[in-house]
DNA sequence: ACCGGGCATGACAACGTTGTCATAAAGACA
DNA sequence: TGTCTTTATGACAACGTTGTCATGCCCGGT
């Protein structure tokens, strides 16, 4: 800058107010500056502007999901980045791979880089790490999942309402043996699911069997072999319920390998892709990641702009898709 | 951190020495300053430390990618990502949308947030826009596509090769009819394996027949009319070629729809998640974007070490996968 | 008692910008 | 012509840090 101040014989707040688009420059000066900056490949500084303006935004967003390359946080990234854009805020993206230190150190490093604001689809049950960063003033939302020990906002889907829902249609089509896959029961939306099939069986006065729940399976593979297990049980289900979407994948492989894909009934929690080019197209729940990401980046924003309303829980709904699987009777 | 220095009853220097781990602290002191932070929930201010500091280095790589939700450019984030943890470094990352200003908007935006490097997936066709980063020290690599008019490292896949062994595969298999939908012409790699497509029928003295090529076909939707409108022509193919992911998916809706998908075969470039449970499951010709991703980090991190060798093109290797799809006979 | 060397600590400037205020020049009005 | 207002411009400090260098202290050797 100091450069362009002296090709252009002007001080260096002039050519800042040129850069930043400030009024009360001559246009004499102005196109003198403005050439020195091409002529210089002069580029703006915004770290530098950031630490000496007033307000101290560094208009960048922290942004921790899960993983960057799974199809939920991925559409949950595109949705808050679009929301930026048009605020000119860009994202700082990371992944915590399900690991509690690694969302610590992300958070650590988002702030050391001081972000604005922080959306975090949380894998760690204690929040209150994140104290200095409210007493900083950086808002905080969570997304998928709700906070623990931190007072902050959530965006979240009606995870026990959505399941119960697939229960309902499942017994409105004569099911009765009902089984229940749910991924780690340590993460809260796969508790919250576990509980709205604990929940709706009971209300229509049908006892679990434990024989046909099966927690804590992580990814394709084990959701498969515990899905296998029980189709081959002495009392198999007619039905079965995946709480997430690779579990849902591999109950249907292991429908498929024992060639019941057409007779016992698979609802999913969640949407996937290709899930109606299946045989039978898979019956879900859908989840609406664009939605909750939206809504929590409009959430961020609001409070970037000095909202200081208490704290909330925002819920999307989730939808029940029938395709086909979901549609089989006992 | 003047606050620290003076609860600890020490110089600002002191602080910064304990923060930054350097020696020559007595640890009296260095304890005074610890308890001082955490008091005072002091977090380190990584911006300015990078404006001071000799090396100048943010610890910031900007990515820029086509789309952070589709599942290519994901998947190359996250390879991406996976490097650049390793040393520290965080990833912004955004979305071109396979529109040239929005890429050129982001690169602006990363540019004058100081990040270390660039890895874009081009949208553009004339990179010179970049000659400022260039001079000013600022590596930058491409992925999946090349640079036009500038110098720089690049990471492809094998387009025309891939294509090749496509259709090598259906000839192989006794096809002579085979169609060919591609992608917008105008994306470098849509034309290359548009003219492996050519290069390999030319090889084995087979005429193109324009009636059974289709291009600039976006998304879904695009490609399962075009697809449908061939398979219903007077000379309907008795294979076919997909140059993208969606564009695979779309054919294979037309073939389904058209009850021919166990009778007209089907190859497709680049994988995609269940292409394996459809039926029949789909031949695919896949890349391999999480080689692409950690390539073109460890280029990019060589570069900033200082390596200033002459800039060159990587090619990563596209591998057949054959499920079915593509072996069913004419 | 004196000197030299090593070690711990701090004072100060600088990184690239912008907020604040001062100043100069030009125009408006009586 | 003199005074007041408006407008354009610049000088300077400050943002939160770290690099450079100076200072003061302690210790060992003579």
């Amino acid at each position: 800058m100091r450069d362009v101040a002296a090709r252009a014989k002007v001080s260096l707040k002039t050519v800042s107010r040129v850069v930043n688009g400030e009024s009360g420059v001559s246009p004499r000066l102005a196109k003198r500056v403005v050439a020195a900056c091409e002529r210089l490949y002069y580029r703006h500084n915004h770290t530098a502007s950031t630490l000496r303006r007033s307000n101290g935004r560094s208009a960048t967003i922290g942004v921790v999901l899960e993983d960057v390359a799974n199809p939920f946080s991925s559409a949950l990234h595109r949705a808050i980045e679009d929301v930026a854009v048009q605020r000119g805020v860009l994202v700082l993206a990371g992944s915590s791979d399900e690991d509690e230190d690694r969302e610590l150190k992300l958070v650590y490093a988002f702030a050391s880089r001081r972000v604005d604001g922080l959306i975090i689809q949380p894998s760690s049950h204690d929040h209150s790490y994140l104290l200095a960063e409210r007493n900083a003033g950086t808002p905080v939302v969570f997304v998928d999942r709700p906070p623990s020990f931190l007072d902050a906002d959530a965006v979240v889907t009606d995870n026990v309402a959505g399941i119960r829902q697939a229960v309902r249609h499942l017994l409105d089509h004569g099911h009765r043996r009902i089984a229940y896959l749910g991924d780690l029961h340590s993460i809260a939306t796969a508790a919250e699911r576990h509980q709205g099939y604990i929940e709706e069986l009971a209300e229509h006065n049908i006892a679990v069997d434990k024989q046909l729940v099966r927690l804590d399976l992580r990814g394709i593979e084990k959701a498969q072999a515990a899905a296998g297990e029980i189709l081959q049980g002495s009392r198999p289900p007619t039905a079965v319920i995946a709480g997430q979407n690779l579990i849902t994948i591999g109950a249907f492989r292991a429908l498929r390998e024992l060639g019941l894909h057409k007779r016992v009934a698979l609802v999913g929690f969640d949407d996937f892709l290709l899930a109606d080019l299946l045989e039978p197209a898979i019956t879900v729940v859908a989840q609406d990641p664009a939605a909750i990401g939206r809504t929590a980046a409009g959430v961020l924003f609001r409070r970037l702009d000095g909202d200081r309303s208490p704290s909330q829980v925002h819920t999307v709904k989730s939808r029940m898709i029938a395709r086909g699987s979901g549609e089989i009777p006992p």
